[in-house]
DNA sequence: AATAAATTTCAACACATGTTTAAATTTATT
DNA sequence: AATAAATTTAAACATGTGTTGAAATTTATT
């Protein structure tokens, strides 16, 4: 599904599937080969250890990914000066081209944010690895937000990004629990739909600590 | 730790223990019945097959949690009478049990709360358990929400629960990326500290689709 | 074309998996 | 105290696990 058809890339494809389906442990090297229509020994061969794989799973897309938000990011920042750059604006920086990947860019992409919502939501794991690939693009974020609200406490800024993260992975997980709550009326599957509120809906609740003299309780 | 140590009730506890750290395929029966000092045999003998531990782990909490929720929310209903409760009411009858729970509740209900903000992620499991044991409660919640928001359209709110949903369950993971993204200015474990901040966030998240004339984009 | 390197195959390793069976033991009932 | 039921034990089942080793094969280099 990306680059060329290369053994490892077969087994990159066919364990970041997987992996998005039933996580880490729910998945054998076997199904992983198997699925990739590949000798199992392949797997050790190419990558080492389980745990290697899953690395370079996370790894392969996280480089585009970040380079894309970055780049979202400072161009809004550009955009603006001398101001500081618009709080939605930023807000759109951040979860644009995650949305939009998840929408548009295949089912390779689709998987890797399940992966995605599933390892930010798991206490072993989402420490490590989100924390080794993502936190040093959460930090520029939180960086541009604080230049554009400058009187919130930075704890505030801490915790609505919190708030944030968690409400933009369990979009990416593709549990679509919210197609059952409304009898079909919304599905996570449309991701514009999503985007189209999620950013307003955030820019908000940022907001909402912006009077830093209102009483926080 | 909860009621009579019978053996049910050990298995359980040690159980819930172990998904709560390494997922339901991340944990073997005879790792469950190890850290319960009981034999292997007995899993079975009390529970059947492995997937029907887990449902019993679920639905153990489940019921005590939702009566205190929906104590909750009838409570600050019947307190604004005849008019609609004030929005971050509800959402603090939505969140407060919760929050308070894995803040107080004991190093279980810490544990509970961590499996279901996997289960939540979780594209196998988050659609199908989720919905069986919270998906009622869910629906009460939103209906006290309309009440409050009548003009707001129905999509709206569906999802801007879903965005609370997405929040809430990411701070009960227990992965405390906060802590390292903020230098360890904010804890996922002071959960005082969320819920005074979490309740702000998503109330003013809801009202920013109060006013249905606004250009949604 | 001959040689070296990289890759793929196939078989096997030792161990872990969920679950079952039948006997031993404890607990409850008459 | 005798009998029945419920629970616990210990052993074993077949199958799956991650990983490795040594040949066989393909690809690249000289």
């Amino acid at each position: 599904m990306s680059d060329k058809k290369t053994t490892k890339n077969l087994i990159l494809d066919a364990a970041e599937k997987l992996f998005a389906v039933r996580g880490f442990y729910g998945v054998s090297i076997r199904q992983i080969t198997t699925e990739a229509d590949v000798d199992p020994a392949l797997a050790s061969y190419h990558f080492g250890k389980k745990n290697d794989i899953f690395e370079a799973v996370m790894l392969r897309r996280a480089e585009v990914l970040n380079r894309e938000r970055i780049q979202m990011l400072d161009d809004c920042i550009r955009r603006a000066q001398p101001n500081p750059a618009p709080l939605h604006e930023i807000i759109d920086a951040f979860t644009h081209a995650l949305l939009n990947r998840s929408n548009k860019g295949g089912a390779g992409w689709k998987s890797y944010f399940a992966i995605i919502a599933q390892i930010n939501n798991h206490p072993e794991l989402g420490g490590v690895i989100m924390t080794q690939y993502f936190d040093p693009l959460a930090k520029k974020f939180l960086d541009a937000i604080h230049a554009t609200m400058p009187e919130t406490k930075k704890e505030d800024l801490f915790w609505c990004y919190h708030f944030l993260s968690g409400a933009l992975t369990l979009t990416f997980s593709g549990t679509d629990r919210i197609s059952n709550l409304s009898d079909g009326l919304c599905q996570s599957s449309n991701l514009d739909a999503v985007h189209e509120r999620l950013v307003p809906f955030i820019t908000a609740g940022f907001e909402a600590f912006e009077n830093q003299s209102k009483n926080p309780s």
